[in-house]
RNA sequence: GCCCGGGUGGUGUAGUGGCCCAUCAUACGACCCUGUCACGGUCGUGACGCGGGUUCAAAUCCCGCCUCGGGCGCCA
């Protein structure tokens, strides 16, 4: 459960303990990083840093074996060290605890220049950490985010679980676009003209419409899109859902409820974790039920606020700085729902007015974090919608088709993850929740 | 796609025409120090993104390129 050093099972390599579980009267081989070393003279202290946290190696130098202080006072930092001796208490410790070592072995020398600082006395930029996520990920920060991201996921797959919802995986690599409009890389597949995908709709749709009912993806998107602003990636992960005789309001609770979960385990198992990230004080769980605002009603609360220089009128989109506006006066989670139909997708199902959609936002007060909707099942709206959207609908037999064969209404959503990390630990940086990301400018590593 | 702002030792920075063979921190090297916990102290090594131009004089001004970050649009 991320919390490395209580109970661990495994440490590795014979007989390694955790630096966590070094117990007073133990005598133990510890390894990791040389995260530090403090010569004071006659003593000199190496603390070492493995996952889970950091141990003080006493070195005595009138006392110990001359090679023994100089091999442990001559490794450089973040070299990996094995030390194997006996663990005291000492108050005097940063840890209570201490190793006075027996023998001490340098197993892989580090550069004496590296390109960041791991101990984080000196800060780097996020560029230069990315091109160094090795060295950037032994700072107890970035270890967090990510040990709480895979508790995150952990959370979020239980939770589908628990709504009766099947994992799948769909294809990548695709020959038609899902939506039109948003830009897709073209990749070319043994000749053939093929796209990265952009999102997993139609295929979680067609799914939903098997006897799998009710079915959740968590995968890699691929947008084309040349933006450079710190909430947009080009490869994000997405969180999909889609499940069979399910309207707009079902879909919403279960997305609700995913997201509630993945706050809660968070809270519940990643103490350690928020602790690094300064956030133990002020996290929790967002406030249920989310407030579901019309779109209508949206308009009017932002135009309210006075924020935006021009006031919107029905049928605008919300722009960015509209989005904040009312994020501010909400002041947490929320839906906005019943959007103009024409401003969403031809597969969301409209009102039986047709003028509005069963189309729904879940934004957090800083971003949209989740679209979705209750799809179009009827084939002849269906065809319609893609007509009207401008696509041709051949292109998309393979969908259409298994409208023909007993489609039932269904209703889903898509979730970034990298959307609802940034959100949850207040990243300034959607980078920042993703090992290696792929943006306007970063192909590598 | 449109717009704006940056690039100075390994890292992060100060420096808006001469005061700069460039500031500070950290790292690195040497030396001193027996309880550090951002250990401390003394000394030292190390940098103006690339190319062109203006000027008596350019890190500083201009142009081009490369590169990084941000705003908008669009979206997750």
């Amino acid at each position: 459960m991320g919390l490395k050093g209580s109970a661990a099972p495994l440490a590795g390599m014979e007989n390694r303990t955790y630096t966590a579980d070094a117990e007073p009267g133990d005598e133990v081989t510890v390894a990791g990083w040389v995260h530090e070393i403090r010569d004071l003279g006659g003593i000199a202290f190496l603390i070492l840093r493995d996952t889970s946290g950091r141990i003080q190696v006493k070195f005595e130098k009138d006392e110990m074996d001359d090679d023994l202080v100089e091999t442990g006072l001559g490794a450089s930092r973040e070299s990996v060290v094995s030390v194997t001796g006996a663990v005291e208490e000492e108050p005097r410790a940063p840890t209570g605890v201490e190793v006075t070592p027996e023998s001490v072995e340098v197993i892989s020398e580090a550069d004496t220049e590296l390109p960041l600082d791991p101990s984080g006395k000196v800060d780097a930029e996020l560029s230069t950490r990315l091109d160094n996520r090795t060295l950037d990920l032994r700072r107890e920060e970035g270890q967090a985010i990510f040990e709480i991201r895979a508790e995150v996921m952990r959370a979020v797959r239980e939770a589908f679980r628990e709504a009766d919802a099947t994992e799948i995986n769909t294809p990548k690599i695709v020959a038609t676009g899902t939506e039109g409009g948003t830009e897709l890389f073209p990749i070319t597949y043994f000749g053939q003209e093929a796209f990265m995908n952009q999102s997993p709709q139609l295929f979680k749709q067609l799914v939903a419409g098997s006897n799998l009912e009710r079915v959740f993806e968590i995968g890699p998107i691929f947008r084309a899109e040349e933006h450079n602003t710190p909430r947009h990636l080009n490869e994000a992960t997405s969180i999909d859902f889609e499940g069979a005789f399910c309207d707009h309001n079902d879909a919403m609770d279960v997305c609700e409820s995913v997201v509630v979960s993945a706050y809660e385990a968070v809270a519940e198992n990643c103490q350690r974790q928020l602790e690094a990230l300064d956030l133990e004080a002020e996290f929790e769980p967002p406030e249920t039920p989310f407030p579901r605002l019309s779109y209508e009603e949206a308009i009017e609360r932002i135009n309210a606020t006075g924020e935006l220089d021009e006031q919107l009128v029905w049928g605008d989109d919300l722009p960015t700085e509209g989005e904040k506006a009312l994020g501010d006066d909400v002041g947490g989670h929320y839906f906005i729902t019943d959007w103009p139909a024409e401003i969403k997708p031809f597969y969301i199902m409209d009102h039986d007015d047709g003028e509005l959609s069963t189309g729904f936002d879940m934004m957090h007060p800083r971003m949209e974090l989740v679209s979705g909707g209750q799809r179009e099942h009827r084939r002849d709206h269906l065809i319609e919608g893609f007509e009207q959207q401008g696509l041709d609908p051949e292109a998309f037999e393979y969908y259409t088709k298994m409208f023909d064969y007993g489609m039932p209404p269904h209703a889903g959503w898509g979730l970034g993850a990298e959307r609802l990390i940034m959100t949850m630990l207040d990243l300034s940086n959607i980078r920042e929740a993703v090992l290696f990301p792929r943006d306007r400018q970063r192909l590598s590593p």
